[in-house]
DNA sequence: CAGGGGTTGGTGACATGTCAACAACGAGGT
DNA sequence: ACCTCGTTGTTGACATGTCACCAACCCCTG
């Protein structure tokens, strides 16, 4: 409460813990995913997401507000995972505008199939690395940042943690 | 010990939550500081390095090593920071193969302008939303898996926590 | 039902990151 | 001096993400 300008050593060591481990997690997961079944982080998200829906498909706009994404981001991307055969498109039946974003047989054996060994990444290179302390400081502490950060509303097209409807 | 397989549900909300607050941490940060700055985050990460140390100035090695980015990526984007005037490239005195970047000074004024805006926002968006032990418990955990990840190995170009040297 | 205003998803241009290959150099042994 | 091997930084091709814009569409009101 004091000193608004800077960082103490501590919240500086935090932070600049923060940045670090983001990066390498980052990396190393993305890595042994990608080798392991020749998903990317993206398609992993994807895929995972369609496949905890019932009926195993969501409106473009819906899915892109579960994952975060920007509608175009993710209109480019389930472009290049179709033609992998990984999901399909399919029309809305009450809009004529929407698309349906469907799993494929083949997205669903993907994602069962690299799922094990991402839980696995997962947890050898952090949740087995903490405490249950730390993991509930860590659940508790992110899930307080994302709802600061969701009640500022993101912009435009961009990303959108869903606008204020005050 | 138990599960290898899977998470529990505390453990399942933290990796969420985590993934999460990283999206939009990230999102959020970068938005505040291109706005008020001009300066993308990759942009702030390669000043302030340079002014952290003395003579403002890096092996283009050593500064990739430093912010755990390949060189590839570094020299691209150094190639852009170049043509907008924060660094500029010099031949190295020992290494006729070698370039040091070294920040300018628009590049110097850009990141003293830059600072105290991005630490506020960093404040604003992260630090001061967490109690002291929730600082401490990231500080800990996020150091113990960077120490974890870099003993892993980082291959070919790509990016490279070092090597072991056993 | 006509029209305004917001929504939906797609697109192209561009910014950025990855990957593999490469030229130029340094360092050590012979 | 020569050869071999590793290092350094750059480059081009390509993968991915961002941004601004657009056409088609929905819904609401007069």
């Amino acid at each position: 409460m004091d000193e608004p300008r800077w960082l103490n050593q501590r919240e500086a060591g935090a932070w600049r813990g923060y940045r670090r481990m983001r990066a390498l997690l980052d990396l190393q997961l993305a890595r042994d995913l990608t080798r392991e079944t020749g998903l990317s982080e993206a398609d992993y998200d994807v895929l995972s997401t369609l496949s905890e829906t019932d009926g195993h498909q969501l409106r473009l706009t819906e899915l892109a507000a579960h994952m975060l994404w920007s509608k175009s981001r993710l209109s480019h991307h389930i472009t290049r995972m179709q033609q992998r055969g990984l999901v399909a498109r399919e029309e809305c039946p009450g809009d004529a505008r929407g698309s349906v974003i469907v799993l494929t047989e083949d997205g669903l054996k993907a994602i069962e199939e690299a799922a094990p060994a991402h839980v696995t990444a997962v947890r050898r290179h952090m949740i087995d690395l903490l405490t249950d302390d730390e993991i509930a400081a860590l659940d508790a502490l992110s899930h307080r940042i994302v709802d600061h950060l969701t009640g500022l509303g993101g912009r435009q097209d961009t990303n959108e943690p869903a606008p204020r409807t005050p």
